[in-house]
DNA sequence: TAATCCAACTGGTAATTACCACCTTACCTC
DNA sequence: GAGGTAAGGTGGTAATTACCAGTTGGATTA
């Protein structure tokens, strides 16, 4: 366990302490469940308090990287348990987690005027501002994955062109380098759906087979709406991954 | 907000004024997106610390029932954030949760040599004890939702008899009571299948008519597998739902 | 009147101290 | 040798104090 923690940082320091430990984790460093330093040792490792050091690990036994055992340790969190999660992540980033390389291909591009469905979705009023509208191929190492459609609440009078979309790749990325939107809090959810014609001709499959379809609808840091966005999955391609916990307080 | 905190309860302090809190919130005590009082209000309403009631905030914020803003104070979460989740339950809680009376039907129930599949999901070695083996029918307000395979290891020598099973209705409770172990982390996996003649025949459905497909592998408290399960929903009754989060200092 | 500033809130981070509950181990006793 | 026991380690909970960083609104000032 190397480098150390700036008290002038930016970052907090149970941040920083928590990016070195989960680099640490990540690099291999601590094999699976094995245990880092006690809570006591890190502190005079790091010079910062206990509290502090509970706070960093704490987040990374959210995140899956660590478990605690009462009276014995905390340890390294078995790989499998660490990829889960219940984290808000974008196409990209969920391809890239799997080790899958992301592409896609833009079909169409345009403001609209929200159609019934997605504007209760997005709980958005009768009248309301048009909304920017994208309609993506999702492919994963080339081969189609899924058809995204997907609705956006920008700032007023802003909007995003295909240039700029196909540069940048994600659009996570420039919601919060263009507009300082970042994504918080989502929910989705997961139900089959039958291919039309259409969408099986994009995919590349019969019509009427089977799809994974998952609606997803996102607020900002603010607690306002950004968007709603609708995949249609491939069936055969695509499996979604979830980590679950429960407290044990709560059967108690 | 009534009720108050007893120190020498055997549930710790920040766990009471949580359910305090909590319980607030589902009465409808107070609205969605109003504050809640200060951290320091709370303090002298409930003579704990404000490390304490923070505990129990975050807590609170984490399931989703509360959201805090910088500067402004903290407020209680619009309804529909409140349900998601991506906690660990048993069909029973999931069912409750959704308002729908659970259900089940017990097509068979005995102890098994695993598949190779199952053997792998659990982790367990070539040479590996006997497992309970359980298929259920899963009712909805009386009408089939899915159909459940489940597989428990169970301390050496025990088991689950069908009157017992029928009895508790859950088996999350049974293992808890019975056994002590508590369910605690589970990697889940969703996917869509297409219903097999049986299936579908138990389902009420046509064969080949898409299906949900959950496999889930459990580990208890002590971070030892408990249960494989796989289940099989029906694809127009039921539908998964996740809320997700992201940290803000994630992209900073 | 309108713009400015500042005081008084809010939550966010942090150090310090204390004690409890659980687990392991080494020592002691029988 | 087998059992129990106590010491010292672990994480879990809790109170206290301090200061920082956003937000708000009222008092002050131009």
């Amino acid at each position: 366990m190397a480098r150390s923690i700036d008290p002038n940082d930016y970052m907090p320091r149970y941040y920083q302490l928590a990016n070195i430990l989960r680099e640490s984790i990540s690099d291999g460093k601590i094999d699976a469940n094995q245990p880092i330093p006690s809570e006591r040792q890190l502190e005079s490792l790091y010079n910062v308090s206990r509290p502090t050091i509970r706070q960093a690990i704490d987040l990374l036994v959210r995140q899956g990287y660590l478990y605690r055992e009462h009276g014995k340790g905390t340890f390294v969190s078995p790989q499998k348990l660490q990829k889960g999660i219940s984290e808000l992540t974008s196409f990209t980033e969920d391809m890239k987690q799997r080790g899958i390389e992301p592409g896609q291909k833009i079909l169409e591009i345009g403001t609209v005027q929200p159609p019934e469905n997605v504007r209760l979705h997005m709980e958005l009023p009768t009248e309301c501002p048009p909304l920017l509208r994208i309609e993506r191929l999702r492919l994963g190492d080339g081969i189609p994955m899924g058809v995204q459609t997907s609705f956006y609440l920008l700032p007023e009078g802003q909007t995003i062109s295909r240039e700029e979309l196909e540069q940048y790749g994600s659009i996570y990325t420039m919601l919060q380098e263009k507009f300082h939107l970042i994504p918080t809090e989502a929910d989705e959810t997961l139900e089959v759906a039958l291919a039309t014609p259409r969408e099986a001709s994009l995919l590349q499959i019969k019509p009427g087979s089977p799809l994974l379809l998952s609606e997803r609808t996102t607020w900002s840091q603010y607690r306002r709406v950004i968007e709603f966005v609708k995949i249609l999955y491939r069936g055969d391609r695509y499996r979604y991954l979830a980590k679950l916990t429960r407290k044990a307080f709560d059967i108690k």
